[in-house]
DNA sequence: ATGATTATTATAGGATATAATATAACATAA
DNA sequence: TTATGTTATATTATATCCTATAATAATCAT
C-alpha cells in the first residue's frame, strides 16, 4: 500500500520548484519561494539538487529590485531530448525537442497507405534512429520517446490493439521501441496524446478541465481532468466517436447504431460531399470530374477559395459536430472545449457552427460558458502531444 | 500554493489508518502495520491520537495467533452522527445514521406535489431538528448534514440553481440550513448523491471508477473518478439526460433536440404507455381505466405480476437506457456502470435488455468487459447517499 | 560612504516516519 | 511446570525534511 513519508514531501516540493522554472520560464530562487509559499532555504537546495541533475540551469544576475541581483534560473536545454512520434496513416513525423518542448530537429515521411506492417514500423525506426543521430549532447541525453498511434491502444502494455486505418492489430510498439534503442517509450492513441499537446503546448496551458476532439477520418477524444489524462479503467476513455447520436440510424462498422463519428468526420464530410454531387449540386472547384479525388484537405481547400458547396458541406458537419460536443459539455461540464486535427483547419467554418448549436441547445452551457476553442498546433499536434507524453512524465507530481 | 510539508504526511498516514480501520471493521494495530506496511510505531502513534479524538476505540482482545493477543480496534459509534436527507419530488426521507453508516433513527414526511417552497423547507427543517432531537450522545456530536436535492445544484455556494419538480430556483439551501442549525452542511443533486453513496455504502464500494445512472423522472448521472465524484468546472457534469441520441427529433424543453431521457425515464416510459394504449392495446392490468392513474412504479408492479404491455414497455426503456449507458461506456471506460432510482425497481426486466444492447453495440465493451449492475440501496440511495457526502469529507484523504 | 533592501546561504530546531530495543502476553512442547 | 519462541505493543534513538532565524553577499539610494 502507498503511504506518505518525508521523500514524498521532497519529491513533491521538488516536482512543484521544477513547474515553477518551466511555467515562469525565467526566475530566481527568491521568486520561487514568493511565489510557491516555500520557505527560501528549501528552495535554495531544492535548486541545487536539480542543478546538479542537469534539469535546471543559472543564467546570470537579473534585475535588481533595489538589493542584491537575483540569479536567474531556467530550465536546462541541455539537460536532456525528447522524441516525438506522430505516427499517421500516411506519414510519420519526428521531431526532437529539448526539455521544454523547443524543436531541435524535425522529419516527415510519407508512407504508402496499405503499406505493410513490417515495412512502416522500419520506417519508424528509422526515423527515430536519425532523430537520435541529431540530437545534441545533454546531460541526460534522450530521456524519452512518444508515439502517437491512430488506432486503439493499451496504454500500460504499449500495445496497439488495432489501428484500423494501417491494418495493425495486436501489435507490442512500445515492447520493440524499447527492446531496440534502450529508452522509455509512452505509446496512446492520437486524441488522447493531442489532448496531452494542448495541455502542455497548446490552447490548454492555464486549463485542468477539458475535452480534446481530434475530428480526422475519425473522431476521438481525450479527457483532461484536474490536469491529467483520464484514461478509464483499461486505457480507453474518450471513444465518444462512437457514441450513438441518432438511435434510428443503420448500424456503423464499431456495431453500433448511428456513431457521432459517422456524422462529423472526414468521412462523413466526403459521403456528404458525395450525395451532394450525385443530386446534380456542383460548382467551378467541385464536381463530378473531381469527385474520386477529393479528401478532407482539398474540400477545405475549395471552401477557402471561395466553393459554395465545400463551404455548405463543412457547416453542415460543423453542426453535426457541435451536436456531440454539446454531449460532452453536459458529461464533463469542462472549462474549455478544443477542436483539432483535420477539420480543425476549417475552423472559420466549423467553429461558428459549432458555437451556434451549443449556445442554442446546450443544457450545461446556459449556467457556464465553456471556452470552445481551436487548436493552434495544427499539423504538429500529434508529434507534440507525442512529445509532452514524455515530458509530462518527466515533470509529473509524484502520485498521491 | 499548495506544498508539501510534515503535516501533509501526518494526515495521509492518518487517513491511511483511519479509512484501513473502516474498511476492515474491526483490526489490530498490527494488523493496520501490516496492512499499511506503515511502521508499527507509527500506527500506535496515530491510532492513539484517533482514539483520543473519538473516532476509533478499543473493544478488547482478539483471537491470538500464537502469541499476545491483539487489542481490536473499530470505528467508534459513539463518536459521532451524520445526517442525511433525501429531498424528493414529493417527500423528504431524513436519516440519522453513526460515523459508519449504521442507522439509528429515520423519518419519511410526505409533501403535496407543486407544494409552496417555503412550507417544504420548513418541513425539511423540523425533519432535521428532529433528527438532532433523536441523536444520541456522541464526542463529536452531529458531524454534518447532506441533503441531495432533485435539481441542479451549485456544489460550492450550496445554492439550488434550478429544481423543475419542485419549481425551485436560485435558492441558498446550505445558507439557510446552516445558519439555522450551526453545522456543516453539505448540498449535491440527487444524482451525484446516489453515486457517492454506492461508493460508500453501495456496490461500488470496492470500485473506483464508476458512472450511476439515475433513471427516474428524469436522467441524471453521478460520476466517480479515482475514487471521488467527479463535478466538473463548475459541479454540473453529468447531465448526460440531456445528451442527444437522436438527432433528428423534435426539441426537448432544454432546448436540444432528442435528449436521451426523453427515451429512457419514468416521463418516457407514461409517453410511451400511453402511445400503446392509443394504438389500442391493453391487458387486465393496463387499459384505458386506469390511464390517467398510471406511473412507473405502478406500471413495474404491473409487470411483477404478469402484464404482458407493461413488461413490453419496460422493455422499450430498458433498451433506450443501453444506448445511453454504451455512451457512457465509450466516453468513459469505467470499471463499473449502475442503474438506480425508480427505474432499476425492474432490474428483472430492464437489467437483460441494458447488457443484450451493450454485448451487441458497445465498441469499448469489446475490449473491456464493464460490469452492469443495479443499486441494492433502493428507498435510501438518496438519504444514505446524503449521508456519505458528510462521512466522505470526514474519511477523505488531504488534497494533493 | 552609509544605511536600506534584496538575494542567497548557513545553522539550529521541530515534526514525522522508521528502526531498534524493551516489555508484555500468550502458545507450544519438553 | 517450565523453557522457548512468537506476536503485540510501547519506548527510545535516529534520519529526513521543512522552517525560522541569523549571517553573509550584493546592490541601490541618498
Amino acid at each position: 500500500m502507498v503511504t506518505a513519508d518525508q521523500l514524498l514531501v521532497k519529491q513533491i516540493n521538488k516536482s512543484i520548484v521544477l513547474n515553477t522554472i518551466r511555467k515562469k520560464e525565467v526566475i530566481s530562487r527568491a521568486g520561487i519561494a514568493e511565489f510557491t509559499g516555500l520557505n527560501k532555504s528549501t528552495v535554495s537546495f531544492l535548486v541545487d539538487e536539480l542543478i546538479k541533475e542537469g534539469l535546471v540551469k543559472e543564467i546570470g544576475p537579473g534585475e535588481s529590485k533595489g538589493g542584491r541581483k537575483p540569479i536567474m534560473l531556467t530550465i536546462n536545454d541541455k539537460g536532456g531530448c525528447v522524441i516525438g512520434v506522430d505516427l499517421g496513416v500516411n506519414y510519420i513525423l519526428t521531431v526532437l525537442t529539448d526539455l521544454v518542448g523547443n524543436e531541435l530537429w524535425e522529419k516527415k515521411v510519407d508512407i504508402k497507405l496499405g503499406e505493410d506492417k513490417e515495412k512502416v514500423i522500419d520506417l519508424l525506426m528509422q526515423s527515430i534512429e536519425e532523430a537520435i543521430e541529431n540530437a545534441p549532447r545533454t546531460v541526460k541525453g534522450i530521456t524519452g520517446i512518444g508515439i502517437g498511434v491512430p488506432g486503439i491502444v493499451d496504454y500500460r502494455k504499449g500495445t496497439v490493439l488495432m489501428a484500423p486505418n494501417l491494418k495493425w492489430k495486436d501489435v507490442p510498439l512500445k515492447e520493440m521501441v524499447e527492446e531496440k534503442f534502450k529508452i522509455k517509450v509512452h505509446i496512446d492513441n492520437e486524441a488522447n496524446v493531442g489532448a496531452v499537446g494542448e495541455k502542455w503546448f497548446g490552447v490548454g496551458i492555464e486549463c485542468s478541465n477539458f475535452v480534446y476532439v481530434s475530428a480526422g477520418i475519425g473522431i476521438g477524444t481525450g479527457i483532461i481532468i484536474n490536469g491529467e489524462l483520464y484514461r478509464g479503467a483499461s486505457g480507453l476513455a474518450g471513444e465518444i466517436g462512437h457514441a450513438t447520436i441518432n438511435i434510428y440510424d443503420e448500424l456503423c462498422n464499431c456495431g453500433n447504431t448511428g456513431c457521432w463519428e459517422n456524422y462529423a468526420s472526414e468521412r462523413a464530410l466526403l459521403d456528404y460531399m458525395q450525395a451532394q454531387l450525385k443530386q446534380g449540386k456542383q460548382d467551378k472547384y467541385i464536381n463530378s470530374q473531381n469527385i474520386s479525388d477529393l479528401n478532407a484537405l482539398r474540400i477545405i481547400d475549395f471552401a477557402h477559395k471561395g466553393s459554395s458547396i465545400a463551404i455548405e458541406g463543412l457547416r453542415e458537419i460543423g453542426k453535426n459536430l457541435g451536436v456531440g460536443i454539446i454531449n460532452l459539455i453536459n458529461t464533463f461540464n469542462p472549462e474549455m472545449v478544443i477542436s483539432g486535427n483535420t477539420l480543425s483547419l476549417a475552423e472559420d467554418i466549423i467553429l461558428p457552427e459549432i458555437l451556434d448549436e451549443v449556445s442554442k441547445k446546450c443544457f450545461v452551457y446556459k449556467y457556464h460558458k465553456v471556452k470552445i476553442r481551436t487548436s493552434k498546433l495544427k499539423f504538429h499536434a500529434g508529434a507534440m502531444g507525442a512529445v509532452s507524453l514524455v515530458i509530462s512524465k518527466l515533470f509529473a507530481h509524484p502520485e498521491f
